[in-house]
RNA sequence: AGGGGUGUAGCCAAGCGGUAAGGCACUGGAUUUUGAUUCCAGCAUGCGUAGGUUCAAAUCCUGCCACCCCUGCCA
């Protein structure tokens, strides 16, 4: 069994149940060709959470060799506006997404959907309501309780096109008139009963100005927009599957085509604590808590992209949650962690750098020697790059202890280790200053243990890194923690509950220190990705300057030093 | 006269009448010139609960329980 695109259906391995059905639907001729949509409002920034829509909708639609249209679904006016749009293209772009059209659904439909809305209103599907949004919700019924109609839904399809035209012409007030859908006011669900279609507001469209004061609202507009798009499957999350039943009452009396759009619902990713809402975060955006909506402790797409986050990563997390059986499935951030470190470990350049120096004099060398570090153990074809040994270094403080504890193989008076690349040394006195406090090591290399040639049988269980005094620059370090305090796992939730936005910030969730980095690293670039041995994963920031390069802690490597086992 | 969902390990999640996949986390151990990576091993006598059907039940039936969502002219 083929599809129009030469795909064989039976060849196609079903990932979960809306695979499945597809599969059926395409051998029972009912869907020729598999067409998803990806239909933000233009009111804010994406999420990780949104990640997962668009991966659904995008890859789904891939899997099946159709398409998927980016549709922005700007029905509402006051809340949105222009930038977005742009924003959702270049996150999509970074995800690896191409949409196969691109439209403003306020462009590109309002003038269909009208048209529907007053063949609704001629079948007697639609009538114009003269209620106020108070009437409106005090006869609406409450959840066990039955709507009362409305004094206006037995007006004449005539009286009701007549009343809809005039309300579309601007004769009445914002407010004054709805139109709305004919249905059941005492169906058990309340979606269903009488939803409005259209509301009066005169308001400026960030696209298509003032054309309109009535405008279409999500239940009758959404269904619409599918079907003129051609979508085959809707997919959107939980929050809608009350929705469902309407949207199918508005394909059947709206569009009435035998062969409808199928809405399905995947669940949403609540990552463990990790504040997200738009009006939250704005405000920290707006308190100067953070540089911006991209600030790399953001769960926004420009924020995690910005830190050093992959979109394979993003994209692999998100796939690995699933299609979800719940609204919400809470996910640790270990977990997304996870997906960081797997793709850099395989993209990441090693480099090395010093974070909290500790100068080492080696007093039996002068002068300088090459050396070659690979630029990724695991990946030959990354290649190696040089990087110089001399008989003046620095090596991380914390690698050398005076009183060390159990299975600390660093380096110790008297002691030895390698440092990576290059030779074994030899500390032979730690030297202090005034305060008691050690200023700089004396350390002796051992010939014939250079790496890679090593031909002394010396064995040595600590490998370090170091970098040389000629070969090392200053760069600037800005080190993350989660922005809310650990305790609060759910924060938008504690935030409902009164707690106050201050309160749950972790107060130092940034820390900025420099750093001695190998002069292999002068010529990186913006969101060029580095692993620095031993340390974690780091990307180049934007706010760089020539002078002056900034690294941004994407995530640490994992620790498994556990000195008292 | 409520409706719609969901219950499988600390967190996700397969499973669709034949005797509990996989991943994260965690715990051992091997390899390692990154205490990383990689590898190997361990991790539910149990599937919300009580019955029933069956040679056989997480899967089918019945009752009960728990949790989530819904009363915008938001999407």
């Amino acid at each position: 069994m083929k599809l129009a695109n030469g795909i064989d259906v039976d060849s196609i391995v079903p990932e979960n149940e809306l695979e499945e059905e597809i599969i059926a639907d395409i051998k029972a001729g009912r869907t020729k060709e598999v067409v998803t949509r990806c239909p933000p409002e233009p009111s804010g920034y994406w999420y990780i959470g949104h990640a997962k829509a668009w991966t659904i909708n995008f890859e789904t639609a891939q899997k099946f060799g159709g398409r998927t249209v980016l549709r922005m679904d700007d029905s509402n006016p006051v809340k949105e506006e222009g930038e977005f749009a742009d924003s959702y293209m270049a996150d999509l772009e970074w995800l690896g997404f191409k949409p196969a059209k691109f439209v403003y659904a306020s462009e590109a439909y309002f003038d269909e959907i009208y048209k529907i809305a007053e063949k609704m209103i001629q079948n007697g599907d639609a009538y114009v309501c003269e209620l106020s949004a108070e009437e409106v919700s005090a006869t609406r019924g409450t959840l066990t309780e039955p709507g009362k109609n409305s004094p206006y839904r037995n007006r004449t399809p005539e009286e009701n096109l007549k009343l809809f035209r005039e309300m579309r012409d601007g004769k009445y007030p914002d407010g004054s008139k709805t139109l709305r859908a004919k249905i059941d006011m005492s169906h058990p669900n309340i979606n269903m009963r009488d939803p409005v279609m259209y509301k009066i507001a005169r308001q400026h469209h960030y696209r298509v100005g003032d054309k309109w004061c009535i405008w279409p609202q999500y239940d009758f507009v959404h269904p619409m927009e599918d079907c003129l798009e051609g979508t085959t499957y809707s997919l959107c999350d939980k929050g809608f599957q009350d929705h469902r039943v309407v949207y199918e009452w508005f394909v059947e009396h709206g569009w009435g085509k035998k062969y409808a759009p199928k809405q399905r619902e995947f669940s949403r990713i609540v990552l463990e604590n990790v504040l997200t809402g738009k009006r939250y975060l704005k405000q920290l955006v707006n308190g100067g808590y953070v540089s911006g909506w991209d600030d790399p402790r953001f769960p926004t797409l420009v924020g995690v992209r910005r830190r050093g986050y992959t979109a394979k990563a993003v994209k692999d997390f998100v796939k690995s949650v699933g299609w979800g059986s719940t609204i919400e499935v809470s996910v640790p951030y270990s977990a997304l962690e996870y997906y960081v470190r797997e793709d850099l470990n395989k993209i990441a350049t090693r480099a090395m750098v010093v974070l909290d120096p500790l100068k080492v004099v080696i007093t039996n060398f002068s002068g300088s020697e090459e050396c070659e570090i690979e630029n990724n153990p695991n990946d030959e074809a990354a290649g190696k790059h040089k990087c110089l040994f001399s008989n003046e270094i620095y090596i991380e403080k914390e690698d050398f202890s005076l009183n060390p504890p159990p299975k600390y193989n660093r380096l110790v008076e008297g002691g030895i280790v390698r440092l990576k690349g290059a030779y074994i040394i030899k500390c032979n006195k730690a030297v202090l200053n005034k305060n008691g406090e050690i200023d700089h090591l004396e350390c002796e290399y051992l010939p014939n243990t250079k790496s890679g040639q090593d031909n002394s049988g010396i064995k040595c269980k600590g490998t370090i890194h170091f970098v040389s005094a000629n070969n090392c620059f200053k760069v600037t370090i800005r080190e993350f923690k989660n922005l809310v305090k650990d305790e609060y796992k759910f924060p938008a939730k504690a935030l409902a509950d009164g707690v106050k936005i201050e309160d749950m910030l972790q107060p130092d969730s940034l820390t900025e220190t420099t750093a001695l980095a190998e002069n292999f690293l002068k010529d990186a670039k913006p969101e060029d990705k580095f692993q620095f041995m031993r340390k974690g994963y780091y990307c180049v920031d934007k706010d760089s300057t020539p002078n002056n390069l900034i690294f941004n802690s994407t995530i640490s490597l994992k620790d498994g030093f556990k000195p008292n086992k």
